[in-house]
DNA sequence: ATAGTATTTTAGAAATATCTAAAATACTAT
DNA sequence: ATAGTATTTTAGATATTTCTAAAATACTAT
């Protein structure tokens, strides 16, 4: 029986965490996090106001779901998302606001980005 | 000439936005991260840290480059890493945090990551 | 120039993520 | 039961990311 090795553990935090980030690359996602912001909301409201189809908004929001990011009430045939922890919002903040800096401290990001 | 609308702008952002936040969704880029936390370190050393090969490493480390999330030092044929702003920790700790308290609360947060 | 070390780049294969459109489910109201 | 609305799921096509292995570049030292 192998001993379990610290770094096996390390390595599985990375894994995780990196998983728990996948929601963060993409822009629909990011859309859905600052728009549930202040309240929650329902799939069709969500997917007017960021303007995607129903069945693509459906499956980000269950793949943040699914990772704990968002949660659900359900209200009749409406279901609610809302953010399980605001301090996501905290971490949101921060990367834009590099993000924000970069752009304004360097023109040329945009177009290594876009190569 | 179509005026540029806010929503375009808006949109453009999140783009940029998730590009950036694609550096943290591999276990690989966030080891990097966290081990570049103190210090620089150059290539050959942190490929033996992290345990992966050369060319691999190289193509992480280029593209954390290309978002501005690492810049180098060159000395003699050595190239040395480093974290551009160390904001960047503090968006690497909060969800770290978040998901340790997800784990913590939720046994089958790992069940529903691994199907 | 040659050989050696460090790093990057390339090209293609393999794995994963995303979108699209349609079908399925879940609930409500008649 | 039927029809209508809200949401999820599916399957396949397309796009993107990642890995692998080899070749190329960059520099140092002889």
């Amino acid at each position: 029986m192998p001993k379990i090795q610290k770094k096996d553990t390390e390595k599985k935090i990375y894994e995780y965490h990196a998983e728990m980030c996948k929601v963060f690359s993409h822009p629909t996602r990011l859309e859905i996090i600052n728009t549930l912001r202040e309240s929650e909301m329902n799939v069709t409201e969500l997917s007017g106001r960021i303007g995607v189809d129903m069945g693509n908004l459906s499956q980000h929001l269950g793949m943040m779901r699914d990772r704990r990011i968002l949660t659900t009430r359900k209200e009749g045939n409406v279901v609610y998302y809302r953010l399980v922890n605001p301090k996501m919002l905290n971490a949101f903040d921060i990367l834009r606001e590099i993000l924000i800096e970069q752009i304004k401290m360097d023109g040329n990001l945009v177009d290594a980005l876009e190569e």
